[in-house]
DNA sequence: GGCCCTTGCTAAAACGATTTGGCAGGAGTA
DNA sequence: TACTCCTGCCAAATCGTTTTAGCAAGGGCC
């Protein structure tokens, strides 16, 4: 663009203007303890820093077999809060070994998925990281020539390691803090829990064996789609049918937001009346007044895991479940005499 | 990980295997014109196809000077949706031509900044896109080594084209919406704008000429910090002190949420009795009930527009402004008689 | 035959780093 | 002196592409 790109400074210049051999000057400049005096060593280092010399990655990456990059292939990445959190915890784990993150997003489509993991693969990533905004099941990705894959938040049938969040330990926490505050009875259930979703069926598992555990019920579970329009419906529907629930486990912090709606309507008191507590602990569930209680996404530990499960020293695991993180806040009250 | 890793296939492989030079392949592969015959063409295709080959970018990248990446680094990418619709669309501009994204994060910290820099100059991108989520005046990132830089969502001193939205217009949007709803008194305005940042001048000062215009007063103005907690305490004490708005102009949707519990509380409705209207267009604005409009920020079209400028043809602007999409909702409504 | 084009292909030199396998020269030892 | 070791450095090969320069064969033309 502006000025005449003046060529790159190479360590052959470096070595030259420092009067040894580019050899020399590489082992220098690696710090690998090859036989170097200490004078000849104080020269290099000397002469890269006056020509500021910045070697060059791609010639590096072709000696060396190593990119030190890894690729992130998301189906979606800007899912809210999430995915921005997933790529800052991949990257964080990235950078600390050396490394950087190429991000790419299929936007859902598998032959656009596969082109990309090809590019990567030519790109010589040190390693792949597929990861899915709606955490299930997928087909695992092709033509990665054995490449190491992992899998974030989501499975499949190849043998990859999957770092996945830990939706049936996140369900027992937030009944966990319901029951613990009292609750035995009228405790409700909303937001539906369609079976092709992991986090639905794991949290809705999670919720029901804690439940039962501690000899409490789920009177009533109102079924709906993951929005506050809808959870309002609902909520508002079942609260004109008379019911009274004293404790409301929302699927999701915009399910919260539509029952904060409806109980307020009927002029039920949020946490004197009825408790409330969901999940994902976005940003919703601090702003809310009361404030939420909300089992979160380890999104960050989850991006970083998966990293480390490709750069670090110890195998992974198979399957690893990263714990959801319990923010209690001011919805939960114990139940009123 | 699993098995051997096999040796990659060269081109030089596949060019012995069909019984040509890997000058021919080469030529043949990239597709460029040379007098190479249709047999020996189509030979060299489908013995690439067999083996799988896939080209080696490293050593293309050293060859060509191109590495076909280039680097986005941010101060912070998981700014709520922010962060990822710019990401979004970088990539998809970069996508376009035929580019990646490396994407880094500084933290706001100036020296891993420069190193960040460093590295990716190192990693020989072809251009340098820097992003905060601040929005304002920011010191040029140095070392880029003649590379080409934009600079988006942010400006600086040094001549780099910077990216960045139309806060003034998006200002006026806002108040045009009030205005073309009748509203000419009783207007108010709902959050700080500290000098340092320019989305909070340039709404502000938008919002004064578009009313000033429509011979519109600006009724009250109270300052608060951007967050729903703060809005509503000082929206909550406005009305405590019997005053009454007829329009609220809110400068975020965070703010206009705390407006909405405040009105609420009052027993004032939206839009029947105060119309309100706010910027940023996150999901919270669609999923207050009545629906708030408000003002979006194009993030995706300025990840966009920047990429564009380092890899398009035509030279950039030295400071372009992207309009804010305007999302009129349900509350605005004409003033009550 | 002699000359010049055209066609279809190839040899070899880059690109800029890393790394293997030495090579001088001095010191120590017998 | 002759042999061995050690120190400090370097020549050259290598990674896998792209690309310049040119070669051989065949045909047309005079």
């Amino acid at each position: 663009m502006r000025g005449a790109r003046r060529p790159r400074v190479r360590l052959r210049d470096v070595a030259e203007r420092a009067g040894v051999s580019p050899t020399t000057a590489s082992f220098v400049l690696s710090g690998r303890d090859m036989r170097i005096s200490e004078e000849t060593r104080q020269r290099v280092l000397r002469t890269a820093r006056e020509l500021d010399y910045r070697p060059n990655l791609a010639a590096r990456s072709l000696r060396t077999q190593d990119s030190r990059t890894i690729g992130l292939v998301a189906d979606t990445i800007a899912t809210g809060h999430y995915g921005g959190e997933l790529i800052r915890g991949s990257m964080t784990a990235a950078l600390k070994h050396g490394h950087r993150l190429l991000v790419c997003e299929s936007e859902g489509d598998p032959s656009l998925q596969s082109a990309l993991v090809e590019d990567l693969v030519g790109r010589q990533v040190s390693g792949l990281v597929v990861a899915t905004s709606s955490h299930d099941r997928v087909s695992a990705p092709r033509g990665t020539g054995g490449l190491p894959v992992v899998l974030l938040n989501c499975r499949s049938d190849a043998p990859y390691p999957a770092i996945v969040s830990d939706e049936v330990a996140g369900g027992r926490a937030a009944a966990g803090l319901v029951v613990r505050a009292g609750h035995r009875r009228g405790i409700w259930l909303v937001g539906e829990t369609p079976p092709s979703s992991l986090p639905g069926t794991g949290r809705f598992e999670g919720i029901v064996a804690e439940l039962a555990g501690a000899g409490a019920v789920l009177d009533e579970q109102l079924s709906c789609k993951w929005w506050p329009e809808a959870a309002y419906d609902v909520m508002a529907q079942a609260l004109a049918g008379g019911g009274r629930p004293r404790a409301v486990v929302c699927l999701n912090d915009r399910i919260a937001f539509g029952v904060y709606q409806a109980l307020a309507e009927v002029g039920l008191e949020v946490p004197r009346d009825v408790s409330v507590v969901s999940f994902d602990d976005s940003e919703l569930a601090s702003w809310l007044r009361p404030s939420l209680s909300s089992i979160g996404l380890p999104e960050f530990e989850m991006g970083r895991l998966a990293v480390e499960a490709l750069l670090g020293t110890e195998a992974p695991p198979a399957e690893r479940l990263v714990p959801m993180p319990v923010r209690a806040r001011d919805s939960i009250a114990p139940p009123a005499v």
